[in-house]
DNA sequence: CAAATATGAAACTATAAGGTTTTATATTGA
DNA sequence: TCAATATAAAACCTTATAGTTTCATATTTG
């Protein structure tokens, strides 16, 4: 594997909480002040706000002051960095030749 | 969002440290017994097989015991999942249209 | 069978994670 | 200006993580 793991580390780390995921899906849809977003879990809203620092160090969100609110907005590059790690495995269910390669090694 | 953040806890939990993700990328290039594993971190092995556990309770790994050798080998079906989920934001790199919508909703 | 090998499992430690409550600061609007 | 709003920041608590060392068990091999 070419890809150094620890450069993907901070986005990894922030997939790693299904609170996180569930954020990250919601400003799929639209961005959000933390106001918003804290309505949304049952959790208090300084957890949600440690929650978006997670996102925002791993790049996975852009926060923009406006007034008195801090608008919380999805960034896809970041998760295109992830997905393209998982992509280096595509071979194993995408290109059939390897498939059945697989199979022959698995038999020896 | 349809999906339950929940249903893929274990592999993104699986996926979230670094070392995991390199024995991953190791057994991508072929299964191993845990012994060769460890020799290649500086850890030491009970450290190597406490990620292998898992990794193995995210479905990312199978275990074949094979004399007094346990053979890892990777499962890349439950990558797939992690993979997929991710795969609901392609549209934000992917489709050129999805792009130019959401420029002209972040001018207004 | 005895020695070497490969692993499992338990107990322990230090730090990180995820949450809370409380207090402080900036911004808006009456 | 003053009250309300939106958030930040600090202190604290509990549990999970990642690692260690030590000891036990199963399996091969001389």
């Amino acid at each position: 594997m070419t890809i150094d793991p620890h450069l993907h580390q901070p986005v990894f780390r922030a997939l790693a909480d299904p609170t996180r995921r569930a954020i990250i899906a919601m400003l799929a849809e639209g961005e959000q002040p933390i106001g918003d977003i804290a309505g949304k879990f049952e959790m208090t809203r300084p957890a949600v706000a440690k929650h978006l620092a997670i996102l925002k160090e791993g790049g996975v969100i852009h926060v923009q002051k406006k007034g008195r609110e801090r608008i919380n907005r999805l960034n896809p590059a970041a998760l295109k960095s992830a997905a393209d790690w998982l992509g280096l495995f595509d071979r194993f269910w995408d290109d059939k030749l390897a498939k059945l390669k697989q199979a022959v090694e698995e038999k020896s």
